[in-house]
Formats: C-alpha cells, structure tokens, sequence
DNA sequence: TTGTAAGCGTTATCAG
DNA sequence: CTGATAACGCTTACAA
C-alpha cells in the first residue's frame, strides 16, 4: 500500500505559525496561487482571491521571513550606516529617509560607526550579512574595501550629507565647505580679524575638513592669513565644545569670533562662554552648523548652517528605492546638489569694539 | 549513462556569493562540516577546522542570511518599538540596549510608534514578521491584541522605563509616580503652593499618568487640594512645551512653579519664560523629567528627575538575551527597579516674595 | 487563471 | 569526528 503523501502533518505542534501550505490547503488551492494572491494579487482571480485572503485572516497567516527571502533573494530591509546616534545630527534626516523607505513596505537597519572608517567597514559587513538590499553611507570617506565590497556585492548605496562632484558616485547632500565659507563672509564683514574653529576630528571625516576648508577659503579670499587660523580638533559633544572654547579664550590672543563645526559643539562653547562670565555676541561671536534643535533653545539662539536634513534622508531613499528596482542602475549622474543656507539668530555679532585682542 | 550528480554548476555567475556548498568543495569535506566549523567550531578536528577556515575566507564567504534564518529558526535580530526618535528622550537607553547586544551577536531593529497603541501594535506585528527573536517594549499601555499577539508567538519581550509591580509581566524601570512625588515634595518644601504641570498626553501613556499621579500624591499627603493643579496635556515637543507654558503664565492666577512632564516639554518652557521676560528661578521655578543633554545645556540648568537610561538599556538586553536562550523562561519575577533621583540644578528655587500671585 | 515542482542556502538528525 | 540527507517555508518558471 502507498504511502499517502500528506505533507506535513503538523501534529503535535498546534500553535506552531501556520504555513503557506496550510492556507492553501484551508483555500483548496495550490501554495503558488496563495503566494500570488498575496505578492502580485492582480494575477489571480476575484473569487479565488477572496477565498485565499479568508483563509489568510482565519489562520492568522503572516509569511516566514527567512523563507521569503531565501527564495525571493531580497529582505525589504534597506541599511543606514551613521556616524553617531549620540546627538540628533542625523536623526531628522534618518527620520525622513524610514518614513519614505516606509512607504514602499521597506524596513530600515541602523547602525553607526563612531566615525571610524574601519568601524563602517565592519558595519557595511553587517549589513550585508542581514540581507540589506541597499545601503545608505555618510561622507565620503571610507575605507577602499568598502567601496570593494560595496561594488563586488553588488549592493546600491547613495552617499550623503555631502557631495563630491569629481567622484563617480550617487550622492545627496550640499557643498560643506561652500557654506561654511559663506557663513565665514559673513563673520569677516562683521569685522571679525582674529577667528578659529572648534571641529570635529578631520580625519576620516570629509564634512569636518571641507568645512575647515571653507573658513580658509573665505579669509584667503579677503586676503588674510590662513595660517593665523586656530583650528581645534575635538570629538562632537557638549563637554568638548565646551572645553575647547575655553582652551580658546584662555590663550593669549583671544578669537573674537569662533567658528564650530557643528552645533553640538557650539551649544558647549556657548555654555562654557555664559560661565566664563562673557557675553554672546557682545564679547565673542559663536557661529553653529547644521540648525538642529538645540541651535534653538540655547540663549542666545545659534546663528548657524541651515541643513536640508529631511529633504536629504527622503531623496536618499527615493534614489536607493529606484536603484534596487531596476536591479543596480547606479548612476551618479543622478546625484542631487541641495542648498545649505545662513540661519541667523544671535550669537553672531560685530567684533568688539575694545582693541585688547586685536593683534593685527 | 547515469546523469553526474553535480549539484550547482554554478556556470554563468562567476560573481555571487560563494556558498557554504562552495567552501565545503574547496575544503574537500562536507556543507556539514563547515555549518559546524562555524557554528560550534569545538566539535570538529583541528586540521580540517584550519581547512576549512581557510577555504573560508579564501571565499570570502558569508552566510546567508535567509537560508539561515529559515533553517535554525533564529535570526538573531532583536526589536525594539519606542514612542519617538524625535527627541533624546530614549537615546541613550536605546544606544546602551544595541550595545548589549551588539556583544551577544545581535542585531537591532528600532521603530516608533508615535505614542499610538494602535501604531505600536502594527510595528509589533512587522518586527515579528520581520523575524525578530525579541521586543523590547516602552511602558505597559498597549492593546490586548499586542499582549496576545505576544504571547501567541512566544516571543520573549521585556518592557522598560516603566515598572508595574502588580503585573506579571517581565519589566525593568523605575517607578515614576514615586519619582515625581519626590520632586514635588521638595518643590512644596520650597514654599511653592501654586503649582501646574505640563504632561505628555497621559492615554496610552503610563509614564506620563504615573508622573501626574506623583504630583497628586505630594499635594495630598501636604494636605492641598488636588482638584486646584493645572495640568495641561500636549505632545513632547520644545514647541509645545512653549506654548503650554505661555498658557500657563499669561493666566489669571499664575503658577509659581511648572513641573513638565519631561525635559524637552521643560526645555521650551524655559525658552518662552525667557522671552517673555520671566526670570527663573526668581519669577517662576520649572522642572523637567528625564536628565537628558539639553538639560545641562539650557540656561538656567534644569532641576530634573534623572533616569537611570543606560542601565535600563543594558539591563534590558540581558534579560531578553537569557530569555531568548531559555526559550522563553519569561518570568516576572526578573524583573527590576531601579533608582530614579533628583538631579539639581538651578530652574528651580524658592517660591517669589511678592504675593501677588497666591491664592491661597 | 491555476497547479506542479524545482530550487534557495542553511541547520540538524542520524548513521557511520 | 564526519557525511548524507531531510527539512525549513516561500517564490517562480514552466505546464496545463
């Protein structure tokens, strides 16, 4: 006598998730119909398709993750690689590019790289391991094995937060260091001589340098020495702004304006000015970068670098959404220039009118 | 002539990723072999585990992903559902929960559900559906539907910020009734007697119902009447908490202390008693909850509640970590409370001379 | 429009 | 200690 061939016969395990298989048999129709009903439901017919969704609900069905993607070779689970979650720098524009990534029924993994090169590169790993079908990066600089990787795996991934027009590469962002050098302009026809900047560790980091960059431009373009620019390097965060700033005013020739990387960094400086008894702008000007939130509550507000966060994270993910569609169409010609523009408040002000800094 | 039983010819793409077929040809040994190699390296010989490592990184293999998953019915991702990204308030916890993680080879999804039961319920079903081993839940107000989905599932899940000692359910947090109660107690020994708070919307919310509870109980146990307190309900945001504030203060009897719901509500109160000309502490006392960065950072400093976040967060990881490999050993009994304290600073101080406000 | 069946790349059970 | 081999649950040609 033939064995019947009764495929899984589930016994002993009535709580177990149902199957496909169980929805179909439940629909008496076959697992293919059951599939199609529900990736591509145009392809089967009305009343066949009431039935299967019936049995869908009553069962509870919801499809095996690893399974699907075994077979389907894709996980709808794109990749965000930051630097940092510890300050909101990136959460506003993250936040955009998972409410778009949303839209089109595809999770978002986050992770963040401490902003070390060799860190992503582990990340970028990581990802790819989870079965991320593409992959957001920051900045441009990287490790060459990752952009090895990036490129032998195939896998779509757009750079933002800065652009690189030379580079063959999908971007979105704005140009760090033309807006710093605006923002500087501004400074130097308040009539600031004597600046520095308080940055983010140049290093692997191509924002932080081309923003440095910037306020060189600018003051050689007014025919200042460049060489007499103070440039501290100091991790973001509150204390080290702080710190910096007051290793800064406690030096000889005091700056009468400091410029920050980013506003992070000026709320420290900021603060540590408030305690060092010296007004902002009155007695020293602090210029931010970026506008996040705090640029707002911090007294005086933050005159800064109005960032188009959001607009960045959304296209960022319209693009990685295209390129994974039409099966890698990387193309760099699709990178998008946005615009960082001044925002002023308060804490950008004339220079002093008393000479005591002055060393020109 | 009997077809050669090649398995995989892998003619055609010389660039996919290699398999664990491919490394165990390499090596000469079974798929077998290697899934063990690198799975439980400890139960196969030191020479063909050499080989086999070898033949692996030669590859430059890497698992998949799905097929992973779907065969040992694990993915090692764990979730993680918070009411907002918005803002810092659950930063740092989170950042300690990925740590923790991170050490144990897990990886993290994040989603938010806006403070919505409803949305917090639709994020639970995709982390599920998404593979996730574990949750980590925000608080104990959700939908039964999620309870049960939960416990439907088996999945381990732990719920943090929030501690309900007469619920069986696993938790770690601390209590923020007692915690507001506490700080209120010192506000009332400050003289204050004219009081307000500024919450988060407390439907859905036990946090914010516990904080609101605390200040009731102050006031009762000092003997005031309850039914006098302001509260206002808004969302957290530094706009609201603004806005609440000017509501507060532009009222006929004005409160001489606000205590807001958290840091962020507390933050924008302290912006608008600034621009409306209100000293603080002198004119108005303000508090915050949470202790998070722009509590420091705001001027004056923000007397708050401090929240033990990291310890939450990497003790939240432990616990689901264990769970997940005592397959489900969910016990309420692990659960833990931590300490909440005061953390002062300067927004709050002794009750104004002038009586113009009391009214009592 | 629907069904059949061949994978997808691992893990895990059992023999050897 | 190692090798066959059967799942795992789904997608997707290919046929009917």
């Amino acid at each position: 006598m033939p064995e019947q061939k009764l495929k899984r016969p589930r016994t002993g395990r009535p709580d177990a998730s149902p199957t496909l298989e169980d929805v179909a048999q439940r629909a008496g129709v076959s697992t293919a119909t059951v599939s199609r009903c529900l990736n591509d439901p145009a392809r089967v017919s009305e009343v066949t398709r009431t039935q299967v969704l019936k049995a869908v609900d009553l069962l509870g069905y919801a499809p095996n993750f690893g399974a699907r993607a075994l077979a389907a070779k894709r996980t709808d689970t794109f990749g965000a690689i930051i630097p940092t979650m510890e300050n909101a720098i990136f959460a506003r524009g993250l936040q955009a590019f998972q409410e778009e990534l949303e839209r089109n029924g595809i999770t978002l993994l986050v992770s963040s790289s401490s902003y070390s090169p060799e860190l992503e590169e582990k990340q970028i790993r990581a990802l790819i391991a989870r079965g991320a079908d593409a992959l957001l990066l920051i900045g441009h600089d990287r490790t060459q094995q990752s952009y090895d990787l990036l490129e032998r795996k195939r896998i779509p991934h757009v750079i933002a937060w800065s652009i690189a027009p030379d580079v063959p590469r999908t971007s979105i962002g704005f140009d760090n260091r033309t807006a710093m050098k605006t923002l500087t302009h501004e400074v130097l026809a308040l009539g600031h001589r004597h600046l520095a900047v308080i940055s983010a560790p140049r290093a692997g980091n191509d924002r932080a340098r081309d923003r440095c960059r910037g306020v060189v431009d600018a003051m050689v373009q007014h025919n200042f020495d460049p060489d007499r620019l103070r440039i501290i390097e100091t991790p973001y965060s509150i204390s080290n702004g702080a710190e910096a700033f007051q290793t800064l005013v406690t030096t000889a020739s005091r700056p009468t304006a400091v410029l920050c990387g980013n506003d992070v960094l000026a709320a420290g400086a900021l603060t540590r000015a408030r305690e060092l008894g010296l007004r902002v702008p009155e007695d020293i000007s602090i210029t931010g970068f970026d506008d996040i939130e705090i640029a707002q509550i911090v007294s005086p507000g933050l005159t800064t670098v109005h960032v188009p966060h959001r607009q960045m994270g959304t296209h960022a993910a319209k693009l990685l959404v295209a390129m994974r569609n039409n099966e890698y169409a990387d193309d760099p010609a699709s990178s998008v220039e946005l615009d960082a523009t001044i925002k002023w408040r308060d804490s950008l002000g004339p220079v002093p009118e008393t000479g005591a800094n002055t060393t020109d």
